[in-house]
DNA sequence: CTAGATGTTAAGGT
DNA sequence: CACCTTAACATCTA
């Protein structure tokens, strides 16, 4: 479930379980997840040392230390984190634990191992070098509006682009364009002023609502399409069929009453 | 048994 | 060059 509310919820379980306490341990239990780093050079690097501060850019986590260099962590497609007792560990899919010194272990948890534990020496430099565009939950709409106005396809690859939007992955983008009642398939070029504005706003709102309800799915409002995501389902606003369709590689759910955009398909 | 699943990236085609 | 689709990664579930 990781798209940006899920990782804002991390950073904030992160935030307020695991800091300036320090690490005694750091135990990988799979190396699949680490990248650029040994499991020795991972321990190395961290055991001693504190987790001060912590930074999030899009569905990318980074946790300083009070000396660099800091941690890198993303959670693929099934990441998670999650604090645990030091003597009572038996986390199936704990990939990487963090001990402190105080008895808890912060768990990196990956069932299906395509998430990414890692060192960076720099975060805005690691925030460049992997192309990461503004967060999507805290983007103007002027800087938003030029994004999409350069974009020369269909709104919901775009929406998903990392290097333009950083934050909205597949889940997400449906809800954005089912709320700003746009097509997926719209081109960005076709969108006026009015529907930008809607994207804009409507991922302002549907971002803040994910985190505000835990970034669960089954705690979202009725009226969202997400309760809904579904080959025929019925749509939450005009009780019509859910369709599917694919766009940018992935499948996508919207509502073809609902959300008209589109110029031909 | 097979297809598909919240992400990223490389490859090939248009 | 910019975009599109597919495949691959690893693992589990419908």
């Amino acid at each position: 479930m990781p798209e940006l509310p899920d990782v804002e919820v991390f950073r904030r379980y992160l935030e307020s379980t695991s800091l300036h306490r320090r690490i005694t341990r750091v135990e990988v239990r799979s190396t699949k997840v680490l990248e650029g780093v040994s499991n020795k050079t991972l321990a190395r690097n961290l055991v001693g040392k504190r987790f001060e501060r912590t930074y999030r850019r899009g569905k990318y986590l980074f946790v300083e230390t009070d000396h660099p260099p800091h941690l890198l962590l993303h959670f693929g497609m099934s990441g998670a984190l999650s604090l645990v007792d030091t003597g009572h560990r038996d986390g199936k899919y704990d990939r990487v634990v963090f001990s402190f010194d105080d008895g808890a272990a912060l768990a990196y948890e990956n069932r299906r191992q395509l998430g990414r534990v890692g060192l960076v020496d720099d975060v805005d430099k690691a925030i460049e070098e992997r192309q990461l565009g503004p967060d999507a939950w805290d983007i103007s709409y002027e800087e938003f509006a030029r994004i999409i106005s350069s974009g020369a396809g269909m709104i919901k690859p775009l929406l998903m682009d990392q290097t333009k939007l950083a934050g909205v992955g597949n889940i997400y983008s449906d809800e954005i364009l089912f709320q700003a009642k746009v097509h997926p398939k719209a081109q960005c070029k076709q969108l006026d002023r009015k529907s930008i504005k809607s994207l804009h706003r409507s991922m302002q709102r549907v971002l803040g609502t994910a985190i505000k309800r835990h970034a669960d799915p089954g705690k979202l409002p009725r009226s969202y399409l997400l309760p809904h995501r579904g080959p025929d389902e019925s749509c939450p606003r005009c009780s019509g069929s859910v369709k599917k369709i694919s766009a940018g590689g992935r499948s996508g759910y919207y509502c073809p009453h609902c959300q008209k955009t589109p110029g031909k398909t």
